[in-house]
DNA sequence: GGGTATTTGTCCGTATGTATG
DNA sequence: TCATACATACGGACAAATACC
């Protein structure tokens, strides 16, 4: 017992009463100390290993409280009986994946990617802030079981943003708070029954779409012109519910005017149990004009589900999107006798809540829009000059635009060219729900992602390969 | 233009350039500064205002981020042309929940509730540390999009711990992380396609159980015994899946015997589409023997899933769980062309990753099985002395054990009384699928949230009150 | 056998370096 | 640049058990 020597490194990435726990820990597992057996005492092994008995004391507080050992006061600490050691000491090792190989080099180099954010784009120190204030709260209450809709400060800083950014009254109770837009439309396609027949423009937001056709949704493919959804499809089709993306559609650009907002609601209202499903993508950015307010905000009989994310406007990597539940599908939600467990943890909730309260939110939208409202109008810039090639639309709102050759290029063969010359741009036809019979000549750029520099650079380089 | 007079207070919980921000934002939005108006210079304004020119600078910087302002060189600031502001000033106060009205107090003075942790018994610092170490790291590409199954990393991680803990050898590739059980559910009926007929334990853990109701599942009601589920009642059934719980089976808390084990895993290899849902519940918490495998250790055909979660381990609040597909099964997954994306954050995914990697979470579980140890024998010492009113079973794991009273009392007399003397016990019967005819008389105790104390008091408490 | 010195776990205040704002 | 908070490490004071004379 007392010829315990323990290796201490000083310049380890451990404190010193970490590498003393250890030590002692595998001992006892691997049975070179047994049950009964007294360990030296704390000032001993202090002395020994020449460091201050309270750091002794640190590790062997640990090694009790984790029943490896235990205290006797005025006697001193003996190894426990371990019945069952849980972890087995052999550690398995998984070959590396690309053994040898090297990583690829990526094949493009610039990316008009149509999801992601502006690089520097997240307000990193503001949310390492916010999450330090949050984990730093008095006692772990935080840490037990939460609404299970979302908890109720983020619910009312949402609907205060609704309300004052977006002309959507609603009530904090109406909204449910959820890890991404998939998995609220798994919660929706619930709540709404499963016998419904959802129609969506074709093209459309493709992960929506995949979304409820492998829950089992019956999808009817609906037509668009350039004011958006063709209500006289609706009407033949028999769908009694639409999905859309009235701010800005993915992936064709258009904003919804109000006149055919209107006509949607009045599809909606002229039947029972009709809803629209108003996916508010982008409506975050705009750079001219006056903000429409979205549908659910015209909505007066609850026919209108809005579903809104801060995955676009902050980062992917935020998991946090809400929906606002006309007040008769909340009820139906809550009546289902077992509500779905909240998906986000409650400290993200937190920090995202007072990232909205505070102003955070606001200020950080004010100045992505000034920052991509530059990378706009310099993509606008580059297309002008390229209008013998293509047209554009789209402009004016969100982060991508869409270009319809006017040069007889096909989208395959504009796709074909941009990557030989290192660029990546994304056909229209990848986002069809149904292909079309006529050959494809819409390319879409997002720019994002995009540093200013790097789009002069790839617009030039597009203007010269395109040319027929 | 120079009379620009900001109220600054030096106690304001806002810095001095945020307020001379708010305040000219304010003036520009309020219509008070038109488009074109110039500004203080920021020397005349930092004189004016006592305080340092870059105070001001910060200000005006932020709000020519913004849009707000632009910056001519060598002339001065002058405000922009704002075209639709995009948040209205006025803001709506909703109205508070229960006006007037005092929160009811807690009915109950000692709740043995079942779900919850103990308290305290989140590592709250260590998960600030590595929190603050993730969001520190340099560039955002955490922010960007990840992968759709999970960070490799934590999945690695996650490999490894099944590997040592739990003698599950699976590749980090055939895991996929989800926010929480319920939505990994979701995901697994997507994957296993709608037609399965899923057998359930009577009673079960019934949050799962109405999971897959409210998905449209077919559930098969099988009964259990001592050792767990009753396998002849599997094949009499024509079930083709299986939800089980063998490690603490909820609410009965039988682990299911290796025999037990076998046969049911010769079940599934019966014949060719039959799958084992393993949810490995509480698996972490065992106060006596060996452990046990689990049933997908010993899988060689590839038909268990296994389903593991951090919020009981950690936190409820932490929303992070894993399932591990059968390779047949993840390939079905990846080919269905559209994976739905990740829904934890990835910040969260780092830091769990980190916690794992670096030992935490052995330690920590080490720690709360001491802590649940202690309290579990507490329990059963007085349980012990109650033989003339209960028998009790789900020992020597988990974090409730289960009483069946042995003196005619009934469950919902037993409840009743213990409400009455401050004390929230659970019935057996809220975790029927299907009532049974016969009245009955078990109640539920989770001991994971009770201080120790309390147990003693309520327990003492319960020994009276239940006397016949 | 009783007094005393020693050893023991435990509690507490304090210094130092680092991260953060 | 300065102030603050935190994890880590240190050493003193205390009371109880033990060993020794």
């Amino acid at each position: 017992m007392n010829d315990l020597l323990i290796p201490l490194k000083e310049d380890s990435r451990f404190p010193m009463y970490r590498q003393i726990y250890d030590h002692i820990k595998n001992e006892i597992q691997k049975g070179k100390m047994k049950a009964g057996e007294k360990l030296p005492s704390s000032r001993l092994l202090a002395k020994n290993l020449c460091i201050s008995r309270s750091t002794v004391d640190m590790a062997y507080d640990q090694l009790s409280a984790e029943g490896y050992i235990e205290a006797v006061p005025c006697k001193g600490y003996y190894v426990c009986q371990m019945e069952g050691l849980y972890f087995s000491t052999e550690k398995k090792v998984f070959p590396e994946k690309n053994p040898g190989q090297e990583i690829p080099a990526p094949a493009y180099r610039w990316d008009f990617a149509l999801n992601g954010i502006a690089p520097g784009g997240f307000p990193q120190n503001t949310w390492r802030k916010l999450s330090r204030e949050v984990l730093s709260q008095e006692g772990d209450s935080l840490f037990q079981l939460g609404d299970p809709c979302g908890e109720p400060g983020i619910r009312l800083a949402v609907a205060e943003y609704l309300h004052s950014a977006r002309g959507v009254d609603c009530d904090p109770d109406q909204i449910i708070i959820g890890a991404g837009n998939d998995y609220l439309l798994m919660l929706l396609w619930v709540i709404l029954g499963k016998n419904r027949k959802i129609a969506m423009e074709n093209p459309t937001y493709l992960s929506a779409y995949y979304d409820l056709v492998h829950m089992g949704c019956q999808i009817i493919s609906v037509g668009q012109d350039s004011q958006g959804i063709c209500i006289e499809d609706l009407e033949k089709n028999g769908a009694d519910t639409v999905y859309v993306m009235p701010s800005h559609q993915f992936p064709m650009g258009m904003v919804m005017p109000l006149k055919r907002r209107m006509e949607l609601l009045k599809w909606a209202q002229d039947q029972e149990k009709r809803y629209i499903i108003e996916d508010d993508y982008d409506s975050e950015f705009r750079y001219k004009g006056q903000p429409i307010p979205a549908l659910a905000g015209f909505d007066q009989k609850g026919c209108v589900i809005y579903l809104g994310t801060f995955s676009k406007s902050l980062a992917p990597s935020v998991r946090v999107s809400y929906m606002v539940l006309p007040p008769a599908l909340m009820e139906a939600y809550l009546s289902l006798g077992h509500l779905f467990s909240v998906t986000v943890s409650r400290t993200d909730q937190k920090i995202l809540e007072l990232f909205l309260r505070e102003g955070y939110y606001e200020r950080h939208l004010n100045r992505m829009r000034a920052v991509y409202k530059n990378k706009h109008d310099l993509m606008v810039r580059y297309l002008k000059e390229m209008s013998h090639i293509c047209a554009f639309s789209g402009e004016n709102a969100g982060v991508h635009l869409v270009l319809r050759f006017c040069n007889g290029l096909t989208e395959k063969e504009g796709i074909r060219r941009a990557k030989e010359a290192g660029i990546k741009v994304y056909g229209v036809s990848d986002y069809r729900i149904r292909q079309v019979e006529k050959e494809e000549n819409m390319v879409l750029l997002g720019y994002a992602t995009m540093e200013e520099k790097d789009i002069e650079e790839a617009m030039k380089k597009l203007k010269e390969i395109w040319k027929i």
